[in-house]
DNA sequence: ACCTGAACACCGTTCAAGT
DNA sequence: ACCTGAACACCGTTCAAGT
């Protein structure tokens, strides 16, 4: 598919690296599967990358890369419109919020999108440390809710648990949406109506 | 120490799993390691455990087990004392929030503490869905916050990272609590004082 | 009931050597 | 500069067989 050359960039390593995650999650993103789909040894990508943690903080700023645009493009209130945003991308693939947050942990990855995230905040009002207060529970929270979301559905898939009967019990979205107005209305800049079910 | 049993059980097997999570991390938690630190063979310790994910389940069990005692032990609000109770025992172990992040995610673990910040919540005054909304952010916070803490504690450890000077930088302890501060500020139930550095 | 012995099917990483 | 070939030092899990 791509020009044929003989010689491997960065860029094509991430790239089937996005793939293999995309069809089996974290579990498939092994250096000897990477490197047999780019038809080249594993050693190969030591040349590249300096190791797995350096190739999977690459994969993750892809991932994340979409949530990181310009703003006005959505109508919607800027923060909340982009923690549903970051949810969306991150459960696009299996194990993405996983992904991620490793990354982000040791400071490999996903730092744009955090600091996207802390910009908002600032431009919806909030000074600056308070904005850093507030980034740091939203991604937290965004990265942990999703990774729990994630991690049920494959222990669905197993059949290992049945899908809970949707009766009185809220839907991940909606509990998602709750959970982010709770830390909005934290924040002074609560642009969200306060959660229905206060007392 | 023990009294010579050559037979094995499943709390010895917890026991030693610990001792060598405080000693090397999750890193030291092989099952092989587990098993001649038993003077046993890996495979025996697959009587006692279905696979390593329940024996890890069992461990973060025991990690975050002095967090649930009965409440009034402590003249503190209650549900703050509790999440830095439960940040103080994820600290005493490296790699403590991740394994209970992963135990959690996979409802093989730490259910209890769980289960124990929502009553807490619920005693404070939360009604039912907005205890179970806030003690979500709670928890995933704390988890997603203390994994970050510990992740840059190891990576200063190999001299990756230079201690970030600690001037007009707030400590880690006061940014947690400021963090727990503003999630509190959401739900009705602020006991704690609004966050000083509201715009 | 509880454990051994041995194998299976994997991992990430290194490094001399090639071109 | 970029990659091969081959090894090193590990993993979790299974399973017949022993006691």
């Amino acid at each position: 598919m791509d020009l044929m050359t003989d010689r491997i960039t960065r860029e094509q390593i991430v790239g089937v690296a996005v793939e293999l995650l995309a069809r089996g999650g974290l579990h498939a993103l092994a250096m000897r599967r990477i490197a047999s789909e780019l038809g080249v040894q594993q050693s190969a990508l030591y040349w590249h990358f300096d190791n797995k943690q350096q190739l999977l903080g690459a994969v993750a700023d892809r991932v994340v890369a979409p949530v990181v645009v310009p703003t006005g493009t959505t109508k919607d209130t800027p923060v909340e419109a982009l923690t549903a945003r970051l949810r969306g991308e991150l459960l696009r693939y299996p194990d993405g919020a996983e992904l991620v947050a490793t990354a982000f942990a040791f400071r490999l990855g996903a730092n744009d999108a955090y600091q996207h995230l802390v910009d908002e905040l600032e431009r919806a009002g909030s000074a600056r440390p308070h904005a850093e207060i507030a980034a740091s529970v939203l991604w937290h929270f965004v990265l942990g809710y999703v990774t729990d979301e994630q991690q049920h559905r494959q222990a669905a898939e197993l059949g290992a648990i049945q899908p809970t009967t949707d009766e009185a019990t809220l839907s991940a979205d909606d509990r998602f949406t709750q959970a982010i107005d709770l830390i909005l209305a934290g924040t002074s800049l609560s642009e969200a109506s306060p959660p229905a079910t206060l007392r």
